[in-house]
DNA sequence: TAAAAAATATAACAACTGTTATGATAAATT
DNA sequence: AATTTATCATAACAGTTGTTATATTTTTTA
């Protein structure tokens, strides 16, 4: 495992999103990987034992790229606006994350019937709950958000509205507009105000 | 298209949904649904001219099947009661609407990539949105959602909810409870009465 | 510069895929 | 009862897949 040159991997992993993306999941062949960086299967199979792990590969790239999103997008943020700003980093608002949000999508039917990959997406999802759940935890001591909200129940339904107006950009043809998916996420947090 | 064994093409669809449930949409070939029904190949090629033609069939068999459990849900509601029905009948609270929802997923991680494929799926939630908004609209001349609301975006809005709700369950290992999943839909929909 | 190591290419493998054609059997029709 | 039709079984087809082994090239190291 040559950490060094975990950038090539990441350069097939990036490949590889991009055949997911275009021709689907299912398509996404080890040659067709090689094809789409201009090369043969020989470095695809250097750097990847077998298909399974570059798929895992590929998968917990997307969760990286998100957490490397949400950093970004909190910082200079406070309050209710810095949840906001939390949970409105994943909605598909460029084409990056309109790219990465079907790439996850393609895993996650990918996983149906898969245990093993199943619980790779609820592991990382139950880390993205427990992060909300802190930042809940920590309004509700501020008294920005109201007492009675169970910040454990309440980061679940946070995330699924997340998803589902995610969702929405994709299985819609009149869709959300990206100030409309904002106003959604930020009406439901308002609701969690006082007052 | 003999239209009276039409039962054949259903027995054939759902033995699909099994094997996808447990195996996987990329590892249900025409030789996995048929050895799951105890026959050959041979079956499922006289009904079904080929493989697209029997996946899509499937994926119209979800749309049907959740269409119904609609109907059903509805009968003796009014009022906003009367939305929560029509959404909670989505929500995966028994066995058969989790297989549902997981097929459901499949398809539309499988479609990725596949422009026809999301197309249908644009489709039925097109045709399931104006339902939404046909009932906000009534709720609204009725004084009891406000006036204030616009149908069109909340429709899109509710439906992520249920769809983000759903989605929780899979991915979720701390997930919401079926009382919960209700609650949070239901203060949803309270969120947009008068008062 | 010579040797060693990493990176890439090529080729072959068995297994599996959807599709198709062809028989055999059962059901329905006349 | 005879014949047509629907149903199902079997087998073979060409294509694709992941995997593996081996060769060739490039880069790094000594």
């Amino acid at each position: 495992m040559p950490a060094a040159q975990n950038n090539r991997r990441i350069e097939v992993s990036e490949a590889a999103w991009r055949v997911i993306v275009r021709e689907g999941l299912d398509r996404t062949s080890m040659r067709a990987i090689a094809q789409e960086m201009n090369c043969t299967t020989g470095v695809v199979t250097h750097y990847f034992r077998n298909k399974q792990e570059l798929i895992l590969f590929a998968l917990h790239q997307v969760t990286e790229r998100l957490q490397l999103l949400m950093e970004r997008a909190v910082v200079n943020c406070s309050g209710c606006d810095r949840l906001v700003a939390m949970l409105s980093s994943f909605l598909p608002f460029d084409q990056e994350r309109q790219e990465i949000l079907r790439v996850w999508v393609a895993f996650l039917g990918y996983a149906v019937g898969r245990e093993d990959l199943m619980a790779d997406h609820q592991q990382s999802a139950g880390e993205l709950r427990q992060v909300i759940i802190q930042e809940l935890v920590m309004l509700q001591k501020q008294k920005m958000i109201r007492p009675e909200i169970n910040p454990e129940i309440e980061a679940n339904v946070l995330l699924a509205l997340v998803n589902g107006i995610s969702l929405d950009t994709l299985i819609q043809s009149q869709r959300l507009s990206t100030e409309q998916q904002e106003a959604a996420l930020r009406n439901h947090v308002n609701g969690l105000r006082y007052n």
